[in-house]
DNA sequence: GTTGCTGCAAAGTGTTTGCACCCTG
DNA sequence: CAGGGTGCAAACACTTTGCAGCAAC
């Protein structure tokens, strides 16, 4: 089955004078499947459980492809890696990272976004993009 | 002139049964007059500027020390290095950051913090810290 | 067949650590 | 004078890059 997530990055691919590997569809594959924030490192270990030989490095190069594409965004939770998450079809929203578990919770609220463009704009700024991260306990971890 | 920041941390200093040296005083002072958002790297620079001999790793040291007593705080704003601002005596806020100058503007928003705070508790989860950047365009910029 | 892609390993980047010597308390 | 602190260099973790062979168009 082509999804639409590996027709837009068919997409990209053309329009940019690229060519679709079958690398490339694998990784796509892969951080489909993976759950909402992987690193790096497993999406790799992902991918190699069905291509055992596709290189770190080549999963490297498409997740800067399939953020270019608008596929993913990487997020940077201190941890010392990047993550990346799905942005496809996928609506924006806000973490909260329970320290303890590593359990992470979306949020999003129509009104912070609301006042974070009126503090914006009240500055002269113009906001391409953001990011509120809200570390603590979790339900279960307090 | 002993500024109450060196109160701090020398309080900090003597609580743990650590040593007060001329280099932690030396990379506190740098901290102090540098501006708002340093790295490690530049840190370093300044402090060699009136101490020399003073090494990097010692300003990594002195850094987690000064984090740890409370003066500094790090930041990451996806650029691949962490950034420390002053934070005794400093109040809260969050941080507008320009991808075209790399001017920061810091503001806070009290309705914006308060949302954070129900949106936590609607689902049971205690907030330590949070960190909301938004990167844009500043007036000049623009 | 041209040009981009891959895997590998090597190089980079920012940060941390091991160690022998030094200095504070 | 004991035990932590320092500078140096090596080690680290994660990411990027150079290159020769390979595959897509």
């Amino acid at each position: 089955m082509a999804s639409k997530e590996l027709q837009v990055l068919e997409d990209y691919i053309v329009q940019n004078k690229l060519k679709i590997t079958k690398q490339r569809r694998a990784v796509l594959n892969a951080f489909l499947e993976c759950e909402k924030h992987v690193s790096a490192e497993e999406l790799y270990n992902q991918v190699t459980l069905t291509d055992p030989k596709v290189g770190l490095a080549t999963v490297y190069r498409t997740l800067a492809l399939l953020t270019q594409s608008g596929l993913a965004a990487d997020l940077d939770f201190g941890d010392g890696q990047k993550r990346y998450e799905h942005t496809y079809m996928h609506s924006h929203h806000d973490h909260m990272i329970c320290t303890e578990c590593g359990k992470i919770i979306e949020f999003n609220h129509p009104l912070i976004e609301k006042f974070q463009e009126e503090v914006a704009s009240r500055n002269g700024f113009t906001i391409t993009s953001h990011k509120l991260d809200m570390f603590g306990l979790c339900s279960e971890c307090r």
